[in-house]
DNA sequence: TAGTAGTTTATAATGATTCTAAATAAGTGT
DNA sequence: ACACTTATTTAGAATCATTATAAACTACTA
């Protein structure tokens, strides 16, 4: 399995749920914006093989703190995650309630002219809200 | 009481509690960010009044609703609000989880190329997280 | 002043997330 | 393969922000 090696290079043992989980997240050519819950009904869906869902909490944690999942922020309900981890933004349909991947490219430089002391930049984001 | 008008003129009756929220929030100088049960703290502290949490909510949306407030897009546990309403961003300082105001003009100009059809643009808002 | 529509309130309900502690599985050394 | 330690999984309980409910209250209008 392709991912025995990622897990175990971070620190995390390659168990068989983290694997089943990686299959779902990394194992297709598109990003994808999810939260728990969609995570979990793909899971259900794709093995009908069931994952706790503390487990599935567990793990998204475990690989956002490893950097392979990113939180997206914007205030909803729940939480959206990102597979797509390259520095990039999002456009919001406050109708839909739907993520839009917004590439670098699309917005042009952010030049943050602002400093804070003692702190450094870790991400610039931003997020673009759509109406009708 | 300076706020009567405004209320009546968003279609808000002005109760008592809606202007005591409002003298909390709008009378001062200074923009700021809350919580919900920060907001709630204030009330309580400033007048000895207790006003139920459910009213606060139900202000807070009301408000937000009427363009008086702005939700901060930000993932934590609470929601933030923002008395500042212009157009402008954040920083977030991920080790205190403060929020502090980015002015627009310590940005520049964000060009967003991409076009989504049938879409408009409603704000553009950039959260720079910050490390040590 | 009466009528109505909007508000407030305490409390219950909801729902996402986290915690707990016991069972299980993985890694390591022999 | 075996014993041992440590990490992981799990069901279910607990937590906590937020929303819903429905009864009491208040502001507005005629």
């Amino acid at each position: 399995m392709k991912y025995i090696e990622k897990l175990r290079n971070s620190g995390l043992r390659p168990t068989k749920q983290r694997l089943q989980i990686c299959e779902v997240l990394f194992n297709t050519e598109k990003t994808f914006h999810f939260t728990i819950n969609e995570l979990e009904k793909k899971i259900k869906d794709r093995a009908n093989n069931k994952i706790s869902l503390a487990t599935i909490y567990n793990t998204v944690h475990a690989f956002e703190k490893k950097g392979y999942l990113k939180q997206i922020p914007i205030n909803s309900n729940q939480t959206y995650f990102d597979t797509n981890i390259t520095d990039h933004h999002h456009f919001y349909d406050l109708k839909e309630e739907k993520l839009i991947d917004l590439e670098n490219s699309d917005v042009g430089p952010i030049n943050i002219k602002r400093k804070i002391n003692g702190k450094k930049i870790k991400s610039v984001e931003v997020l673009v809200k759509l109406e009708d």
